[in-house]
DNA sequence: TTATTACGCTACGATACCGTATCGTATCAT
DNA sequence: ATGATACGATACGGTATCGTAGCGTAATAA
């Protein structure tokens, strides 16, 4: 609360305009690289040449290759909202049919088998993998925990194994078997995940 | 059928001696080294080292290093027998069983998420992940195709959309979630995946 | 206006690859 | 035994990458 204090805050807060707008530039390359060629083909001297930012301010930045790859991949957290139509399978329908129709389409779906082989090895993608999977998992757990607090879904089920029967499926045909997600497969998951009810 | 073809064969047969150990040597070093950095971290050169073959011989006999790559993913495709139990219950449950076994410490669950990312990106490895993929559905879409046979499954079943129900749940759990698999997580998928008959 | 701060540019050193060339040696068939 | 063939060792040239250093310039705060 110093008036030496005060200024400092200020000052940083300033210098922030031409930190930030390189930050940001960086950073927009580097998502943009890193949804093309992935983790592995990643590097920081294809990030300055795309951004024009030079290598030594991006290193200025961040310590190291892989403290940007992590921030730029922190970026690719999918938002998700989560519906409310008053019935569980209204909801769960609504968010499925949302992936279904990203899936094929975002950005991370492209990065993340590179993010999933990267974390089999570097717990600190690891962490980044996990939290992206709770962010997508997110929206399913909170209907489920709503349906039980309605009574529409016994206490005892088990919303990650549930959650597994959902997601699962929709996966499986997006990085695995390469088929098509069409509306009547999501519809079909979604009778057989919630059928034990 | 004459002479000269048959010493040529008999040459070339021969000569596979020394060929085939030294294909056979560098095949395994380079699947070890496949298991444990994936795709992005696999190089020629540490191939050589390991193996202790000359680096110029490995060159004899691949002609690039995605050659050998892909030659190395080649034997990574798991061979499963197909159980007859009687029942498609009981067969699915015997597959999956196994898979679930598998999926925690078979070497190619750490080396499939790097040749599914590679395959987002290149026709050849795309290839190959779709044969490993065909690999490992065909047990379900053989049993599958029984019951119906049996009539035990209405012909109208969805092979490709129970396939998917099934596995989906269990890679899901391997490679997103990274959940353990245990005994009762594999027979609820199995209900949910079977409840439409 | 002036001092500070961030930035751009160029050039490094170090390392790790790929794929090839050369030449001498060991293996193998006959 | 001998000629053919595969192998090993070493050394390249070329490229790409990481991360750093030095120095001049432009933006910014005071």
């Amino acid at each position: 609360m110093t008036p030496s204090k005060n200024s400092e805050r200020e000052t940083s807060a300033k210098v922030n305009r031409r930190v930030e707008r390189s930050r940001h530039t960086v950073l927009s390359a580097a998502f943009e690289l890193l949804s093309e060629g992935g983790v592995a083909s990643f590097s920081v001297d294809e990030v300055a040449r795309r951004s024009g930012v030079a290598k030594t301010t991006i290193y200025r930045h961040w310590p190291t290759r892989e403290a940007l790859v992590i921030d730029a991949c922190s970026r690719m957290i999918a938002e998700q909202e989560t519906p409310d139509t008053g019935s569980l399978e209204g909801d769960v329908t609504a968010i499925l049919m949302e992936i279904a129709h990203l899936l094929p389409t975002a950005n991370w779906s492209f990065v993340l088998p590179s993010i999933v082989d990267t974390a089999e090895r570097n717990p600190e993608f690891a962490e980044i993998h996990s939290r992206i999977q709770r962010g997508h998992a997110a929206p399913l757990r909170e209907v489920l925990q709503r349906a039980v607090d309605r009574g529409e879904l016994p206490a005892r089920a088990d919303a990650s194994t549930i959650v597994a029967a959902l997601l699962g499926p929709l996966f499986y045909r997006r990085w695995f078997s390469r088929e098509p997600i069409d509306d009547a497969f999501v519809k079909t998951i979604i009778k057989l995940a919630l059928a034990s009810l």
